[in-house]
DNA sequence: TTACAGCTTGACAATGGTTTTCGTTTTCTA
DNA sequence: TAGAAAACGAAAACCATTGTCAAGCTGTAA
């Protein structure tokens, strides 16, 4: 698996011990495509066999993202994380799916550094144009969080 | 108070009844220029001699939230709130220092509709450069919160 | 291999922002 | 006014995240 021994190697040159549980975070954030939660992440790890406390899940999470692997986003006030590559960049986080999507590092006009991007992606913007029409205000990324909610509602 | 007529005609006009708390709320939002959280707020009437609950504040929040008069945002995994003009637009939010600029509504060229840029604003850039020279991974607006931070570390 | 220091792990408790519950109060409409 | 519906407040519940501490693991010098 050279892919996986690349990371490896990443965790090593940033001062991170690749412990046997940091990879298993690692492997679990690598075969999803959208940012996933910490408990989703221990969910599968514990699914797969593999035990491992939400603590540690927690604290790998916490180190990847200081070694600079892993990107943490917020949604609905819940963190989510995700690999992402060396180079520098931001991100295009769509609320509606979840899509995030790596852009090469800008700053506007302004001077303002752009971090990151939250929005509706294209695909998720028809429909919710049908819906509403342009005029009412939408929800806000950092939009209190539903703690009733099902899943994955969609407002 | 013609400002505040206008904000309850506002109100009223989206169906959200006009009591007395939750005008309470916007004249606090109102008095300030950047997001501020439902703890502020709350403490803020308390210090005014206005008695009020905390449930209510939260409860005012979402009301003004659904009726397009206030943005919520997420700082360090804490709602904050800001009353906002009725025109479809965006926010860019400094991470740094908690600034927010209101920009006419923007679709990219590739359909993303953009609701909220996270980063750093110009002001803020310098120093922070200065500092880790535009290397090193920043931290993201969705890094989860430090709970035993002090009154706003900043990294 | 052994010893040891320091890092990592996991169970559990604590923290703190937010929401729910439920009984009371206020507001609106007739 | 009266009655209904919405809003309110205190307290409890909720839940993602962090702190604590003892036990286990890892790297390294001897």
């Amino acid at each position: 698996m050279p892919e996986l021994l690349r990371w490896h190697a990443r965790l090593g040159g940033a001062g991170v011990r690749a412990t046997r549980k940091r990879v298993l975070v690692l492997e679990a954030l690598l075969a999803e495509a959208r940012p996933i939660t910490a408990r989703q992440v221990h969910a599968e790890l514990l699914q797969r066999g593999e035990p491992i406390g939400l603590t540690t899940v927690y604290r790998a999470m916490s180190s990847l993202v200081d070694a600079g692997l892993v990107h943490a986003f917020n949604q609905d006030g819940e963190a989510t994380y995700r690999v992402c590559g060396p180079a520098r960049h931001h991100h295009l986080i769509c609320r509606a799916c979840g899509l995030v999507l790596e852009q090469a590092a800008e700053r506007r006009p302004d001077g303002f550094e752009v971090e990151a991007v939250y929005g509706v992606c294209a695909a998720c913007v028809r429909p919710a144009l049908s819906e509403q029409d342009f005029d009412a205000p939408r929800d806000q990324p950092g939009r209190p969080r539903k703690r009733n909610a099902g899943a994955d509602e969609r407002d």
